[in-house]
DNA sequence: CCGTATTTGTTCGTATGTATT
DNA sequence: CAATACATACGAACAAATACG
């Protein structure tokens, strides 16, 4: 359409506005002369204006309103803009993963923004895999929650070609140990697990074994927490009553090793778990070995899934924001997106744990 | 520049040709009526033609050259693939839906492909929204799950653009009225509801409430399954004894309904509930009203879910494939991108569906 | 190489419709 | 309601590129 024909009336004309807005005369949000107005300026018809107009808002330089006038554009932004934001989880269907993706949708649909939806399954050569195909797409920003987040990350690479790109991205949930500087949104788990230990201590416990995931920020953060309670509390804290697993082996570890405390006979009075899904691992395992929940051993949850809420006990626990962790996720990915520094962020980075008191735990 | 409009005489003339080049009838490299013939056999004048063309050129699919002539370009056909899905489900965080994506998911980025995922709250004003913004999103495919599907559905012109743009697109877990024809993935709810009715009939049960949902096509489903074993029992079917609700009122009505049946002394020695999550809700009721599950009353659910077996009561249910049902849709799926017919189809289409027997019913 | 027919490219004039202020 | 601005539409003319006899 844009033929070489320098010569064209139109030709000119577009050129010359193309001119003026390229310089500066012509800024972005102004209006431009009416075409009628321009017709009389540059002494052509206006249907000439009109073809010249025509060619520059298809290349997205003009915009026309019917009734208002012709504005030039604010194209410095939003070029192209594809609105696909990626999010890449660890699982789809765990018992939190699904809130915290629809927190996120409900934010990016409001504006308009789709979601490209990938799971590792809390790998990292998953992720990597991942980063690797959503570097072909068009995508606008990245939300991501890293897999095995307390491991060093061995594919910094993409995350470097997500910077050259100019492609945002925040984490959630946790970072890697390289990067804990970049944006990210988590709950403080450290106070979390400090509280249910805390509580565990009040109610007069102080043999207090704790069961703490290692390969990522959330386990490594919970085992800071209750360590700091049980300090606070002049009660030594013992890394034999530690029973720490990783993503490979965590349905059976944490069973396991409790079975293994009771036949060799270690004190405990109480059990702080990763997560709800190990509590309820270990109240059946105890229930097993004729352990009563919380009548001889208190035990203690995290997360506040619909398996603390709606089991056979219901669980003590920590809350965890859940939808709103994914809704701020992806309000700071906007704000990166619209291109508004960290110094005039809205939005809050870390979200506040609050104890949930259930039937699991009992007074000594 | 392409405007709304339809009703204007150049985008009519457009949607012709573009359709023209869609369905196949304008192939890459022909040579399109000249200017001046257009004009005359859409009775419109040059000017109106032109106009029309000059949008096709700037999507790419025509391109004129001085003197020869207007041809569609090779780009029109060359629908390089996005390899990208799009998933519309009615929730995402919903107790089947997060396994339903996953199973789509492992089949679909075993081949290499994304998912775009969006959910419509069960609203079709959202998933017109949604398909509308798929549509001007380069995707390959389409998976969706009809909302309010026993409802005539409002926007078959959006599914009608679908097809001219050759996008295949599979439902699953129900679909319109009006497209019983089209391609979907189901579980066989008339066999499931048929067989919880019948085990309770078996068990001596005769005044049985039944609850469905009558705006999907599940609920319609297993409404006429609880029929059909009444009928074959020669239990007369009492529509009083049944109890509809819609998607808006899931969470109160039932539950009234109930209380309402209690209060007004409704003779009822087992009820068949559209699923867990309303079977919970009953019991929940019940147990309020100082009426025992199961030992006053039977209660049966559907879907085997996470609260099926984790609650306070192991429900006696019917299971749903989820995951299972998610693979079969992305595998048809990607049998209608590589263009199999469906008389070569290897996908099964309906699952069957199976008792799970738990705690939640007792002999009369 | 010329001439002619065909086809797209440029330009003007004019009229009417519709959205916004 | 009137004024303004863009949107659609028709008609007409000439220019420039191309193909072909």
């Amino acid at each position: 359409m844009t033929k070489k024909n320098g010569r064209a009336k139109y030709y000119v004309l577009m050129e010359s506005l193309k001119q003026d807005i390229t310089d500066g005369k012509i800024k972005p949000g102004d209006r431009i002369p009416s075409e009628n107005r321009l017709s009389e300026i540059f002494q052509v018809s206006r249907h000439t204006v009109r073809k010249a107009l025509s060619i520059l808002e298809n290349e997205g330089l003009l915009e026309a309103s019917h009734g208002l006038g012709t504005f030039c554009t604010d194209r410095a932004r939003n070029h192209s803009s594809s609105h696909n934001i990626a999010v890449i989880t660890t699982y789809i269907s765990d018992y939190i993963f699904p809130r915290l993706i629809q927190g996120m949708d409900k934010i990016l649909t409001e504006k308009g923004y789709s979601i490209i939806l990938k799971n590792t399954g809390n790998s990292q050569k998953n992720e990597a895999r991942a980063l690797d195909d959503i570097l072909t797409k068009n995508i606008d920003g990245l939300i991501i929650e890293p897999s095995k987040s307390e491991i060093f990350c061995r594919h910094m690479h993409l995350y470097e070609a997500m910077d050259r790109l100019r492609i945002p991205y925040v984490f959630i949930q946790g970072t890697y140990p390289q990067m804990k500087e970049k944006p990210h949104i988590i709950m403080d788990d450290v106070q979390g697990s400090y509280l249910v230990t805390k509580y565990l201590i009040e109610l007069g416990h102080n043999k207090i074994i704790g069961i703490f995931k290692i390969d990522d920020t959330q386990g490594a953060a919970r085992h800071k927490g209750y360590i700091r309670a049980l300090t606070e509390a002049d009660i030594p804290y013992d890394p034999d009553a530690v029973i720490t697993f990783h993503t490979e082996d965590r349905d059976t570890k944490p069973s396991a090793m409790i079975a293994d405390f009771i036949t060799r006979g270690v004190a405990m009075d109480a059990i702080v778990c990763y997560n709800d899904q190990v509590a309820m691992d270990v109240i059946k395992i105890l229930n097993l070995k004729g352990i009563r929940v919380p009548e001889d051993v208190s035990v203690t949850g995290y997360d506040n899934s619909l398996i603390a809420q709606n089991g056979p006990i219901r669980l003590t626990t920590v809350s965890h924001p859940k939808e709103y962790l994914g809704e701020m996720a992806a309000e700071l990915l906007l704000e990166k997106i619209q291109g508004i520094e960290d110094a005039d962020s809205r939005v809050p980075r870390v979200v506040a744990p609050e104890l949930i008191i259930g039937e699991s735990c009992k007074k000594r």
